[in-house]
DNA sequence: TCACTAGTTGGCTTATTTACCAAATAACAA
DNA sequence: TTGTTATTTGGTAAATAAGCCAACTAGTGA
């Protein structure tokens, strides 16, 4: 019983991290391979500091992993399965939008 | 561009609804069918009022819907696939406490 | 060696979230 | 009507997270 509260909490953990704009929005652009934290930063346009704890939360929840390699540090997704849940999400955010914009229509 | 950054934030809200403990657990239990809140509330022991409140939070980021009947109101999930997603992470989880475990016994 | 670039960490302020209590609402029974 | 149970809402205090600046570390090249 006390385990399966750990593990929720673990599993909490994840989606928490995943749920900060900025975080979701890094973390998409590693779907399509690893990035520097200097690209990461120019795509969201954060502070450096900023992005850098945004990454360590990220990669503490298990989300993503770094490697250094020369002057730079690489993020990569180490996290697979994400790709069937997003394209889930997406699906209900875009009937929710048309929902809306039938509402909209109807007034 | 702009439209991209909504979506991410509404994917986003999406994962902060579940990166909670008491709400993750709320809809673990719904996996397996509609709970009303009075049951939510005694398998989380928080007080009714924040059940309710995280369960309001859950339902405005798409992730559960809610139908009153009689005295009782009943929360199902609406976001259907969590099931893989949460098989997915759990395994991430599982493989990190074994290593964890392993580093305990090598030190 | 010094300077430069990439990234992290510490400290601080502000914003957001959480959780509880009390009050309100809604359905239903006496 | 009154009371009772189930749930939501408003308010507030405490905890937590976010974002920014400044200081620090590490690698690289002159």
């Amino acid at each position: 019983m006390d385990a399966y509260k750990q593990y929720i909490s673990a599993q909490a953990k994840i989606f928490k991290a995943l749920g900060h704009p900025s975080r979701l929005l890094m973390v998409d652009a590693m779907r399509s391979g690893e990035k520097c934290v200097c690209e990461l930063q120019a795509l969201t346009g954060a502070d450096m500091s900023t992005v850098s704890k945004h990454l360590s939360l990220l990669k503490d929840a298990g989300v993503v992993s770094a490697e250094k390699r020369g002057t730079n540090i690489y993020y990569r997704l180490s996290l697979c399965c994400l790709d069937n849940f997003l394209a889930c999400t997406s699906e209900m955010i875009q009937d929710r939008i048309l929902k809306q914009y039938a509402m909209i229509q109807n007034r």
